[in-house]
RNA sequence: GGUCCCUUCGUCUAUCGGUUAGGACGGCAGCCUCUCACGCUGCAAAGGCGGGUUCGACUCCCGCAGGGAUCACCA
C-alpha cells in the first residue's frame, strides 16, 4: 500500500481546542506511523468569521505540541475558484441542479416541517423543474442532487459500517448564490485535490462524511478511507465548554503542562493500546492505528493529566526541564517578572535547586512557584501564615530559631546552630524539629524542597554538613 | 422530532464466548521521612435494565432506558 495522506482541517475562528488538538495528534501520529504525510488546511471560507490571529493561534498551538505538517499549510478560501468549478461540473453531470428558493422561503420550509413534527428536509421544490420556470431577478444556489434511493454506506475505521438511509438525505447547497461555495463542496474537492488517502476527524462530521461520500460518487473520485473521532466532554458528561477544558492549547500551555505529557494524556483519551499508559511519542506513532479507536466520548480529566505532567515533569531531565521552565515563563503569570531576574547565576541555582523542586512539582507554575525562594529579598520576615502552619513543637522551635537568629539574620543562625542545638537541648527538643522552623525562614514557605536542598542551593554546604549531622 | 452513534470501577480504559473482569488516575489505610512531595504496600470500587442465542455471555441478537452527535446560502 502507497504511503497514507492525512489533513488536518481546522476553521480559524478561535483558538485550536483541546479536541481539535487530539484530532490533529491523530492525523499526525497515523502518517508518521505508516510513512505518511500530514497536511494542514485552513478552512477559513467563512470570511466573516475566520481570522489571521485564529489562523497564527493555531499554527503556534500545534507546534508548541510538537505537532508539524508537511508543505505549506493550504488556505481553502484561495481555492474557491476551483470549487464553483467543480460545482458546474456537477451541474452538467446532472448531479446538481439551481434552485431559486429564497432564504425566507427556506425558513418557512422549516418552521412548517418543524410544527408539523416533520423531518426537516429540503422538500426538492427545484430539483425537476424546468429553467424556464426561474423567476427573474433572483441568483440561484446550485444544489447537489443528491440520490433519492438505495443507500450511503460509510465504512468507518472507528465507528465501523454506518449506514444512511438516501431518503433521509436532502439536497445540499454546494454553491452559494454570491457563487461562493459551501463546506461540503469545498472539503470534497480539497482533499481529492490533495490526495488525501485518510480523513481522521471528529464524528460530528459524522453525517457530512454521507453527503460528501456521495459528492465523491457523483464525481467518479475515490472515497477517502475515513475515521470518526468520538469527541471530547468535560468532567460532568455534557459537552467540552469553556471551564470545561474546551480551552485553547495556549491555555495548558499557561497552566505549565509540558507538551510530551499533554500528547500522552490526549492520546489515551479515547485510544489505547492494551494497558500502556505512558509512553513516549516514539512508541505512540510506533502503536497508532485506527481500529484502536473507541467509540464512546470520553471525559477529560485534569486529575489525570496533572499526575501525568508530574510523571514527565520528575522524568525530564534537570537541564531539559529548566529549558523547558524557561520557555514557559513568557506566558506565566508574573513569569515575564521572574525571568527577568533570570542571569547565568540564577540559571545555575535553579539547575541546582531542579531535583529537589521537580518532585514536589505537577506542573509548571506549581515549579515556578515553588523555586521563588530562590527570587526572594534576604532576610526575609517570617510571615505569619507560615507560623500558623506549625504545629506547637514547630511554634516552640521557632521561638528558639528565631531568638539565635535575632529574628530574621537566617545567615547567623546557620553560623551558630550550635548554639541553636544548646538552646534545642534546653527546650527538651531534637535539633530536627528546628528544620522546618529553619526552612520558613529561609524560604519563607511551610512547605517546601528539603532543609539540605535549601541550605546546598544557597550555598551553605558548611551549614549544610553540620546539621545533617545533627539531625 | 428525524437520522446516526454510544453505554465495564467516580474518571480513562483492557477484555475480541469460558478471567477471582486486569491496569491507570482519583479515594482510603499504612510504610518511608526534617515539612511537602516522590516511592513502596494494601483496601474499597464496574459490565444501565429486560428479553433472547449458547453447554457457557461484559463479549452475539432484539427491545427499553439514559447519554451524545447532527439536521444553515457555518465549518
Amino acid at each position: 500500500m502507497s504511503s497514507p495522506v492525512t489533513r488536518f482541517a481546522p476553521s480559524p475562528t478561535g483558538y485550536l481546542h483541546i479536541g481539535g488538538a487530539r484530532t490533529a495528534l491523530f492525523n499526525w501520529a497515523y502518517a508518521k506511523g505508516h510513512g505518511g504525510k500530514m497536511l494542514l488546511r485552513i478552512e477559513d471560507t467563512d470570511r466573516e468569521r475566520s481570522t489571521d490571529a485564529a489562523t497564527a493561534a493555531i499554527l503556534e498551538g500545534l507546534t508548541w505540541l510538537g505537532l508539524d505538517w508537511d508543505g505549506d499549510a493550504v488556505s481553502q478560501h484561495g481555492r474557491m475558484a476551483r470549487h464553483a468549478e467543480v460545482a458546474n461540473e456537477l451541474l452538467v453531470k446532472g448531479h446538481a441542479y439551481h434552485c431559486y428558493c429564497s432564504p425566507e422561503e427556506l425558513t418557512a420550509m422549516r418552521e412548517k416541517a418543524e410544527a408539523e413534527k416533520r423531518p426537516l428536509r429540503y422538500d426538492g421544490t427545484w430539483r425537476d423543474r424546468p429553467a424556464s420556470d426561474a423567476p427573474p431577478n433572483i441568483k440561484p444556489v446550485i444544489r447537489f442532487k443528491s440520490p433519492q434511493e438505495g443507500e450511503t454506506v460509510i465504512n468507518d475505521q472507528a465507528q465501523g459500517r454506518v449506514v444512511f438511509a438516501n431518503k433521509d438525505l436532502d439536497d445540499l447547497i454546494i454553491l452559494r448564490s454570491d457563487g461562493n461555495p459551501t463546506y461540503n463542496l469545498s472539503v470534497v474537492v480539497d482533499d481529492h485535490d490533495m490526495e488525501v488517502t485518510h480523513i481522521i476527524r471528529g464524528v460530528d462530521h459524522l453525517t457530512n462524511a454521507a453527503r460528501q461520500t456521495q459528492i465523491y460518487i457523483a464525481m467518479g473520485w475515490t472515497v477517502p478511507n475515513m475515521t470518526h473521532v468520538p469527541l471530547i466532554h468535560g468532567q460532568d458528561g455534557a459537552k467540552l465548554s469553556k471551564r470545561h477544558g474546551a480551552l485553547g492549547v495556549e491555555a495548558y500551555r499557561a497552566m505549565g503542562y509540558l507538551p510530551a505529557a499533554l500528547r500522552n494524556y490526549l492520546a489515551r483519551l479515547g485510544w489505547s493500546h492494551g494497558d500502556d499508559e505512558i509512553f513516549s511519542t516514539e512508541e505512540l506513532v510506533r502503536w497508532f492505528d485506527l481500529p484502536d479507536i473507541g467509540k464512546s466520548p470520553a471525559r477529560f480529566d485534569f486529575a489525570k493529566l496533572e499526575n501525568l505532567n508530574g510523571h514527565y515533569m520528575r522524568s525530564t531531565s534537570d537541564g531539559e526541564l529548566l529549558d523547558q521552565f524557561l520557555a514557559f515563563l513568557p506566558y506565566a503569570e508574573n513569569g515575564a517578572l521572574m525571568l527577568s531576574k533570570i542571569d547565568g547565576a540564577m540559571k545555575d541555582k535553579l539547575l541546582k535547586a531542579m531535583p529537589g523542586l521537580k518532585d514536589r512539582a505537577k506542573t509548571l507554575v506549581e515549579l515556578q512557584n515553588s523555586s521563588s525562594y530562590l527570587f526572594v529579598e534576604r532576610p526575609l520576615p517570617l510571615d505569619h501564615k507560615a507560623k500558623a502552619l506549625l504545629n506547637d513543637e514547630g511554634k516552640a522551635a521557632l521561638k528558639i530559631v528565631a531568638g539565635a537568629l535575632d529574628i530574621c539574620d537566617e545567615w547567623t543562625a546557620i553560623a551558630t546552630e550550635g548554639a541553636l542545638k544548646g538552646a534545642a537541648d534546653t527546650a527538651g527538643l531534637k535539633l530536627g524539629k528546628l528544620a522546618q522552623p529553619l526552612r520558613a525562614a529561609l524560604t519563607g514557605m511551610s512547605t517546601s524542597p528539603p532543609i539540605f536542598d535549601v541550605l546546598e542551593v544557597l550555598g551553605r554546604q558548611e551549614s549544610l554538613s553540620r546539621i545533617r549531622d545533627q539531625l
